[in-house]
DNA sequence: TTAAAATATTTGATATATCAATTATATTTG
DNA sequence: CAAATATAATTGATATATCAAATATTTTAA
């Protein structure tokens, strides 16, 4: 069959990849701000933008289940960075509330990402980046549509 | 500030993608074999290529931590995958070994894989490829060396 | 309008991720 | 050589991933 090893496809190098910067920006996270991982920040700068967002719905914008959600919005409450309180439109739903020391983070978090996000891109032209998105976009919508 | 939200970002179509193929494969996987996931399946692949690895460089190779990998081999040999036996060359390390079950895995394996590669990649030329690897390289590169 | 189906969330079980500490063995250095 | 250092693997603690089943509520349909 002779198959090339996982490691020299071009699954490893987008893994890889995501790897690297996740660890990256992990890492400048955690100099500023204590007990904060990437995801924790991206479901609060969500939240921030669309406070009406169930758990469901930020689930799928952080590529997380639903119940992984639940335990990891379970620990962002214990933490103190949000409230869980109900929602009467839709009792099934629970509406997720920023606390004041979410907020704070939400202060600090921003220049962080920001500075991650233009640091991780550097010497990346705005053409490789548009070259880039059409073709991870071809291999997602292969695997989706099989 | 006004920060792209993460779901507008490079990053975000980075890591959808992967999903998705990771979703896409091991559904494919799943399949055929009871009980196998592809990261154990790449760990049989490359102990196959290369039975002399050890569990901190298969690790590296399927980006895991030494935990993890000491607990997935764990998993593996529970399971009748893999063996655990001594190397008496330095006796720090173990010699993973395959057993029949795993060899059995790795025939029916291959061609699933094959076919996860081939029809992700449809309609996506050389030089895309080779564009895609470069870039991404580049990102990884910046991320790393920061 | 009530029964059935759908939806949002939670829980249980098991695997994996991650960090720090520990153990066993090898290597280096004074 | 003996002590210090380094390396490979394990373990403990906690968080997250994933699937299936359970619960609560809402929507749909007979």
């Amino acid at each position: 069959m002779n198959l090339p090893l996982p490691s020299e496809t071009i699954f490893h190098t987008i893994e890889s990849t995501i790897k690297a910067y996740r660890k990256f920006a992990q890492k400048n996270i955690s100099e500023q701000i204590e007990d904060m991982t990437i995801d924790q920040g991206m479901v609060l700068l969500f939240l921030n933008e669309h406070p009406d967002l169930s758990q469901k719905e930020i689930a799928e914008l952080v590529f997380k289940d639903n119940a992984s959600m639940t335990r990891m919005i379970d620990t962002m409450v214990q933490k103190k960075y949000l409230e869980r309180a109900l929602n009467p439109e839709d009792r099934r739903r629970h509406k997720i509330e920023i606390t004041n020391k979410g907020k704070g983070v939400l202060e600090t978090l921003p220049p962080i990402i920001h500075h991650n996000r233009n640091s991780s891109l550097k010497g990346i032209t705005k053409n490789e980046l548009k070259q880039l998105e059409i073709i991870l976009s071809k291999i997602k919508t292969n695997c989706e549509n099989i």
